[in-house]
RNA sequence: CGGGGCGUAGCGCAGUCUGGCUAGCGCACCUGCCUUGGGAGCAGGGGGUCGGAGGUUCAAAUCCUCUCGCCCCGACCA
């Protein structure tokens, strides 16, 4: 296409609400325009990267055996309330209200959706498995949108689900978009990893998500410096110590001592001189199992979700004042261990030292030389903390967690029966059996996986993006229009190339090189073909590729070859 | 939801504390000249209910009250 008439307007100024690159770089280049916060307009150039993206999807989803459906973004109460989320799913789930007072919401997600089409179709084993996908927009109301399209309220997914007629059929329905996952954003020219994580109360004990590493993801990743092993931080383990049990503790009496406002770890170990490692830190929560204290060393935290795990709780949360006054009979900052009665959990890792310093369960006092082993009642022990760099590997002897970050840009899990259970999705098996269908559910963030793309291929200048999502692979780029053969030249090229399928910008715009040059590295089309009247000369014309900077002389006539060459499997991976 | 910051032209900003001339600058845009291998130069021009409402005042972008929106940090999160 001509740039001048295209609807695509760059900017030399970065407008302020931009942090990260990815951000910036859409924005400046018009890929993206803000309507609302965490709400975007595509523009066309940014349309047709998320277009690329989308048809690699497309491909590599049909390849593995999955069809693509259209579901609504506009959802019935009735359907939520059938699976139980409608009161469960919280404020990020937008509720409308119709003319005639139906309840709808805005679909977050459509397992319900999907779970209501496929329950009316299918009633035999014969008919399984089936896998359906949409790439669709989703709704989902945020507490904090940021970076863009990244972590928007409204968004782009795919997503996916698979019904089987038994846990192998599942494994296998799992197996094969773990394996298109890996395909997908391998062309998508992502480097990322697939990292095991929380499947949270929905049960199953598979889920991976895939990760784009950058340093400005959301996500922390804990990975093994030396096997395959890699968890998000919700889900990654610590090697447990040889035997659980606290260290012997020496006889004699802890000691309480008077800490005047002493609340926070650091009040705490200031007021005392001691390090946090010294601390432990007692928190007091409620749950649908009761209420219960959480203890940790004073310079670790608690993981939540782990603390899920060993409850066998879904509801939890940090305690309210009142309650911790009522069960510790001080106000918060001063919970200990020592003498409480509700069920206390502590962390592996204070078995390994001692005595602590913890808090007095009296307002402004704690207490010292505390030995958990010899001053407090029943403790259940277990790993119930971050896990965070320099701990050991859960899997082997040798390697420790590395911590990186990563954008999550695609996320695999099996559902189980939780939907076909509470929605009735049945089938009669081989022998006459009435049985639930096995669910597993796969979605994409297709518009972060762009910002992701675009966060891994940036330099100063700009994008330095992949041939497969870039929305144009090359550009023309005449020095003078108004130099005849220049232009002719630069014509003919451009005519070529798009009578070969290759899509390109001819940028026919009469203004200095300069800004032609600064527009094409922002933009960041692979490869530019910049015409001159000095090459023309010399019978040439340059190619630049825009991710190495490297230059290459070419004839006019070869060049059209030349691209083709270059580009021919790029679009694959 | 708590804390902080910001709303003045499409973008980036000054002016607000200390009220006062026609609301200003850079980029972008339009016209002309000039220029053509890394965001040129000169001249002329268009574009603003200063987020909104109310109030104080002879006079409000500026002071007061309310309100809406946006950004950052935190809390939260299938």
């Amino acid at each position: 296409m001509k740039f001048s008439s295209m609807f695509l307007y760059t900017m030399k100024e970065v407008p302020r609400e931009a942090e990260v690159i990815s951000h910036k770089l859409m924005l400046r280049a018009g890929m993206i325009k803000k309507l609302a916060s965490g709400i975007y307009s595509y523009l066309p150039y940014g349309l047709k990267a998320l277009r690329r993206v989308e048809t690699i999807i497309r491909e590599e989803m049909n390849a593995a055996g999955a069809q693509e459906v259209l579901l609504p973004g506009v959802q019935p109460s009735e359907l939520w309330k059938e699976s139980g989320r409608w009161n469960v799913y919280g404020k990020e789930l937008l509720r409308l209200i119709d003319r005639k007072g139906g309840e709808f919401a805005l679909g977050p997600t459509h397992e319900e959706v999907i779970t209501d089409i496929v329950r009316d179709q299918i009633h035999s084993y014969k008919e399984l498995p089936v896998n359906l996908y949409q790439i669709q927009t989703k709704f989902r109301d945020e507490i904090r949108p940021r970076f863009g399209i990244m972590r928007a309220r409204e968004f782009i997914m795919k997503d996916a689900y698979s019904f089987d007629a038994d846990d192998r059929g599942a494994e296998k329905s799992y197996e094969a978009m773990y394996r298109a996952y890996e395909r997908i954003f391998s062309r998508c020219g992502l480097k990322f990893k697939a990292v095991e994580a929380d499947s949270g109360p929905i049960g199953g004990n598979f889920s991976h998500e895939f990760m784009v590493l950058a340093e400005t993801g959301e996500d922390v990743i804990l990975s093994c410096s030396s096997c395959k092993y890699a968890a998000n931080l919700e889900k990654a383990e610590i090697a447990k110590p040889a035997s659980l049990a606290f260290q012997d503790a020496p006889a004699g009496t802890f000691e309480r001592v008077h800490t005047p406002g002493a609340r926070t770890v650091e009040e705490v170990c200031e007021f005392l001189g001691v390090e946090p490692r010294n601390l432990v830190k007692t928190l007091i929560y409620t749950s649908d199992k009761g209420v219960f204290a959480a203890l940790v060393r004073g310079d670790h935290e608690v993981n939540e979700a782990k603390l899920r795990r060993v409850l066998g709780c879904d509801a939890l949360e940090l305690a309210d004042e009142a309650t911790i006054e009522k069960h510790t009979s001080a106000p918060r900052g001063f919970a200990g261990p020592v003498g409480l009665s509700i069920r206390m959990i502590a962390d592996s890792a204070l078995m390994e030292a001692g005595p602590y310093v913890v808090g007095g369960n009296l307002e402004d006092h704690h207490l010292k030389n505390v030995w958990l082993s010899r001053d407090v009642a029943a403790v259940t022990l277990d790993d119930i903390r971050d896990a965070r760099q320099g701990d050991p590997c859960p899997r082997c002897a040798a390697g420790s967690l590395e911590a990186i970050r990563g954008i999550e840009v695609g996320h695999v899990f099996k559902l189980g029966t939780k939907y076909s259970q509470a929605m009735n999705a049945m089938f009669l098996d081989e022998n006459g059996v009435l049985q639930p269908m096995i669910m597993g559910c796969y979605g994409i963030g297709v518009g972060r996986v762009v910002a992701a793309a675009i966060e891994q291929h940036a330099d100063e200048a700009g994008m330095t993006l992949p041939v497969s999502i870039a929305p144009y692979p090359v550009m023309v780029l005449p020095i003078n229009v108004t130099a005849g053969d220049v232009m002719e030249t630069a014509t003919a090229i451009y005519n070529e190339l798009q009578r070969q399928g290759i899509e390109t910008i001819l940028d026919d715009r009469d203004v200095r090189p300069g800004v032609k040059f600064m527009d094409a590295d922002l933009l960041g089309v692979p490869y530019r073909i910049t015409v001159g009247a000095k090459g023309l000369k010399e019978g040439i014309v340059e190619v630049k590729e825009r991710s190495t900077g490297t230059v290459e002389k070419v004839s006019p006539q070869e060049i059209v070859a030349y691209c083709s060459a270059r580009l021919s499997g790029r679009n694959n991976y």
